[in-house]
DNA sequence: TTGCTGCATAGCCATTTCCTATACGCACAG
DNA sequence: CTGTGCGTATAGGAAATGGCTATGCAGCAA
């Protein structure tokens, strides 16, 4: 079946003839009474009567007719459809972020995003680095934040802020009172860190070598909010991002403390395909987290 | 655009690959991904997101293939509704009918039809002999049930019964109780007839030659009924079809008297194009007038 | 590295599609 | 009755299309 055929046989019942409707269709009469053969033929029926002098739709063929400008409507509407996705900024983007920066990066972000690109909706998946690594991979989501780095082929990344860490301690902790750590102060085994997985668990050992981190040890948490209140509860201190210390996220249980410059830090980055169609939302994304005011990390 | 192309693009969304589509789809892998890549210039729009290693679609991919699906569901029905409609009895038909016969043989002859096609839905176009020609030629009626002689280029008709003419006179006139009339006793000019137009006025004037038929007399009536209750008021006496005064229309009123033989008559007749495609539906007019029971006529 | 898989590209061929030219039938006018 | 105009069908040829095979190239697994 083809859709010049439909749209000749539509033609031809608001014409009620063949040279009209060929005309409207911009095509020679032969083309379209030959073409109208040809569907007539193809579905088995006889959509047009023809006599001596007079031609005319047969009752099937108002019916086919009918059926044949919902077709057309329908296809039309792809064309539609294509029209209004070219708006890069338009319909839904799937944002995959680690699970130490989504809770404390999120509510600010969608906000700005609402400002920057307001028909864009964010759809988020809060995963662990190496999963969103497939994910984007895959394109199970468009983009994602993460902390660099992050080499993977054929994803790109920009890199957006650096957050710094600082050591966590209970009210009441000898170091309370400071107003600065070395990072060789953090050691022993009551130092709490995240779970296998988390890339920030890999940081944060980096950052203080000197932390003894038996893996599976009672000292490690599933999440940033579990590791605060095993904070708060005395099970020891750990070392924790900025971004999840201030704002509504600081709370009387516990201190934070910042690290002595240079402070250790982990630089936040959001990466995509390289194949990816909608630059243009990406660049937004970027534009958004560089509009969050008083931020509880350093802009770049 | 092309329907082969929707095609492709759902078989990618649903396979995942061009390989698998094209397999699918039974074509090679460059004929479905050349199709695919001018799909998109077609639409301006990147509908698949092509990494290294990697292809989905994008977010628009995705609802254009939703769109796409529509659309072929669309033309899926176009072959559905044809075959549906190959059954020639199924479907509207429409018949016309004159004004003379249509009161006195359609009640009948919708329920033989009822029997014959049950699938085939009657619309019934009453109006004069001329006008029927017309529709007929135009396509506006599918057939006619006319009076004989019919001859019209590109026009057949069947021949369905004889309908002999009966003289009508008021109760208590002269002729009330004679048996039979000659056609030479009807004369003069208090012989009630219908309106120029009716073949019907023709018919009677050919059989009884004698009527005085001053055009726009006071002694002309637009239709048979009106002319029957010009008879009954005392009017004057007419000649009216034999199956106008059996059956549910006998009353009291008037008193109908057959001619002596040989009783004057019309040849009532089905007229359809020559071209009609359905002539199964003729068929079964014809058969259905032949099913009807105890008429008011003669079957031939 | 090597082979395998999957998509893109190139070149070729068959088919399709559209055109022009022409034939044919009908209607209308002279 | 005949010529002319209108409308559709048919024929033949040119151009465009759609399909194929062969091949290239990148990623991935062994």
């Amino acid at each position: 079946m083809k859709l010049s055929a439909l749209r000749y046989l539509v033609a031809f019942a608001d014409e009620g003839s063949f040279s009209k409707a060929a005309e409207r269709c911009h095509v020679s009469q032969p083309t379209l009474s030959v073409a109208l053969q040809n569907l007539e033929t193809e579905l088995g029926v006889s959509l047009i009567e023809r006599n001596k002098g007079h031609v005319a739709l047969t009752e099937l063929g108002w019916q086919v007719v009918g059926q044949a400008r919902k077709a057309l409507d329908e296809t039309r509407r792809i064309e539609q459809v294509a029209q209004l996705g070219k708006d890069p900024l338009h319909g839904n983007f799937r944002l995959g972020v680690i699970h130490t920066i989504g809770p404390y990066l999120l509510p600010e972000l969608i906000a700005a995003m609402k400002k920057v690109a307001p028909d864009t909706h964010l759809f988020i998946e809060e995963s662990m680095t190496a999963l969103l690594a497939d994910y984007l991979k895959y394109g199970t989501v468009d983009a994602a934040i993460i902390a660099l780095p992050f080499d993977i082929p054929g994803i790109k990344t920009h890199a957006l802020y650096d957050e710094p860490f600082e050591v966590v301690v209970p009210k009441g902790h000898p170091f309370a009172k400071r107003k600065q750590i070395p990072s060789c102060d953090v050691r022993g085994d009551d130092v709490l860190v995240l779970k296998a997985g988390n890339c920030f668990r890999e940081q944060v050992l980096d950052a203080c070598p000197e932390i003894s981190h038996a893996e599976g040890s009672t000292h490690e948490g599933h999440s940033i909010e579990t590791v605060r209140c095993m904070v708060a509860s005395g099970y020891g201190i750990s070392v924790l991002p900025a971004a999840s210390l201030g704002g509504i996220y600081r709370n009387d249980l516990v201190v934070s403390i910042p690290f002595e410059t240079p402070a250790p830090s982990r630089r936040v980055a959001l990466a995509w395909r390289q194949g990816f169609t909608r630059p243009q939302a990406i660049e937004a994304i970027i534009q958004a987290v560089g509009m969050i005011e008083n931020p509880s990390y350093l802009h770049l």
